[in-house]
DNA sequence: CATGAATGAGACTTCATTCAT
DNA sequence: TATGAATGAAGTCTCATTCAT
């Protein structure tokens, strides 16, 4: 019961915990948290479990761990996209439908949400945390993005978070369906790319 | 030999399954059907353990029971949906947007698609029915919707599953942010609605 | 916790409690006294499962009611035994072989003995009773016999029990094969008994 | 989150299934397969409950590695038997009778054919293993001695399993007596071979 | 560091028994 | 009498965690 969630993880030294928090990613996704054996982790980590506890204190650390390590390069992406971008609003938000769809489509990359997702209801501070270090985050990014479209004349002036959702939403509904619900892949990564962005930009209705 | 203890009092039995799912539901989503006890769903349905089992065979068997007497609703639901809706196709959406959003505002209703994700990865069958009843279902209804409106002259003429997508993505993701993650909603349902149909019927770009 | 076990069983009237006694042996027989349900045995009885508690107060009340009143013809029938024929002793062996030969060839009657066997590891009391009144008075009723023939001059004088186990013995054991273990029959009824009183009569080596 | 003990000490894992074993025989014989508890051999073996778990996948498989380790034994005794006694078949007969009524006599070895018997309305492959490979093949053995006899013009033809049933029924009777219904002993093992060889040899019927 | 045998709390499930009707 | 819904003790089995080696 560690509710603490910091910037700094312990960890003992080497790459050993690296590996285990692979394992653990791989065998988390696969089965859900609860499901998962510590030995089903350790033996994909090819270790026995005792070992999986001189790096970890629990099956609890060992999620909160797992969480820390893959949110933090999205975290700090992510805080340097809006910047990056407000050169070219437009540009820069269809670089990151590309570059979102790309990484969801990646069933590694969008392991974590989808952990994070199943382990909410009972881990509120994964949940709390996820929020504020990644969604939040995003919505942020792409509200700095779509103002500095308005203000270049390029964007029109509307609700930045339905803006953040119309870009998100399409995404991560269609990673659901096709990582979680097992669908079938109908266009390619690149045909939903160009769709979503011609929709976003120029809407459903005929002029 | 086993000391055993009667009934306390009884009650019209027709009601039971049903009473029992309500209170399945309830606990399934409050914990996730792992960490759920059946002990917790009886006494939320005001019963003992062991009567539970006078009406399901098993913890799984009231899962799947569940899934499929929420689905059912939903499904016909969906299938009406495509068919009442041709003669005015704009409207259509406007009005699949707007039950929509209120109904994923609703814990209650979005407690099934939740669920169903979150035991999809144990339960293929499970997923593959949801996603057949329903996603799929639901992906069709729009697509009818959209290309009636393309007959029609008022949509553009592109993916409808795209369109389906930028229709449903936003919903989907909010209801996530808000009941799982446990995000404050900063808009109105009624904002969000007009926001979504903004965007989507005339797009974010200046003309 | 009966462990008296007299005479007298108390029972309420009626033809219902031989009825569900005939089930619980049955229901007993195929799959032992802890397999068993009451439920079956009910089901057995064609009667609800709260029904046989009007009748008996406990699964093990059943049982023992059930040992009592299948013990009470043997039982006397032995006691008449030995009396009828010490007159012809040799024709009254010739007659407990056919008879017992042909009784635990049947699985009706050879059930109970059997059931007292498997029951009695537990229930000390029936293994007990059933030892005094059958399998001893058994023993008593060929010792007389035995006794009497010695004096006739017609059979050696050996150990009565002995004599005892050469008699029952191989019929028990044939009986507990083929019942217990499902063996399939080599011999007709007839011509075990026929080979068995030779042998028993006349010896295994030739003279 | 939960508590969790580690081992009281360590021994030499090699034995550990052998003792579990053993110790399910003994309470397997004392209570009966039904109502011996798991924990209750895990005690008799000085573990707890759920180190059997590691060695047994199941309280059926303990019942089965535990037949299957005690007939090993005597299937490969009762081969040697018949081959052995050719030569001399009163005497091996004299051997039979009296080794096997010193087995019998102890408890730990009547154990088993006692639980297999037990348990055979249930477990049907247990019995139809324990007929083909102990009560066949002794039927068999003696079979062999008792045509060699005949061959040999010391035994009387007759049928011989006739005559395997006057040599292991009043043993098995008189074990069943003794262990089960826990009758006292009224002679002593050698005043009962004595008996038990000279009615067989010599008959009943005074010459 | 690493192993894996061992522990025991706890979950699911069964079923003898009771009791309102 | 009869029914059958309801109860809850108890048993099997799992698995996070510990610790002797």
């Amino acid at each position: 019961m560690r509710p603490a969630l910091g910037p700094k993880f312990r960890r003992r030294a080497g790459a050993r915990p690296d590996e285990i928090l692979d394992a653990a990613l791989a065998v988390f996704t696969d089965k859900g948290f609860e499901v998962a054996r510590v030995e089903d982790i350790a033996a994909a980590a090819k270790l026995s479990k005792g070992a999986v506890y001189l790096y970890f204190d629990s099956k609890e650390e060992l999620l909160r761990g797992l969480i820390e390590r893959e949110i933090a390069p999205i975290a700090s992406r992510l805080a340097a996209l809006a910047n990056a971008g407000t050169a070219d609003p437009k540009a820069a938000v269809r670089l990151i439908i590309s570059t979102a769809t790309q990484l969801l489509d990646n069933p590694r990359i969008f392991a974590t949400p989808r952990l994070v997702l199943s382990v909410a209801p009972r881990f509120k501070e994964i949940a709390a945390f996820y929020r504020r270090r990644v969604v939040d985050e995003a919505i942020g990014a792409i509200s700095v993005l779509h103002r500095a479209g308005v203000a270049g004349g390029v964007f029109r002036d509307i609700d930045s978070e339905a803006v953040a959702r119309m870009i998100m939403g399409p995404l991560f509904i269609q990673a659901m369906r096709k990582h979680v619900l097992g669908a079938e892949e109908t266009a390619s990564p690149e045909r939903r790319i160009d769709a979503h962005i011609d929709i976003l930009f120029e809407g459903l209705v005929v002029r």
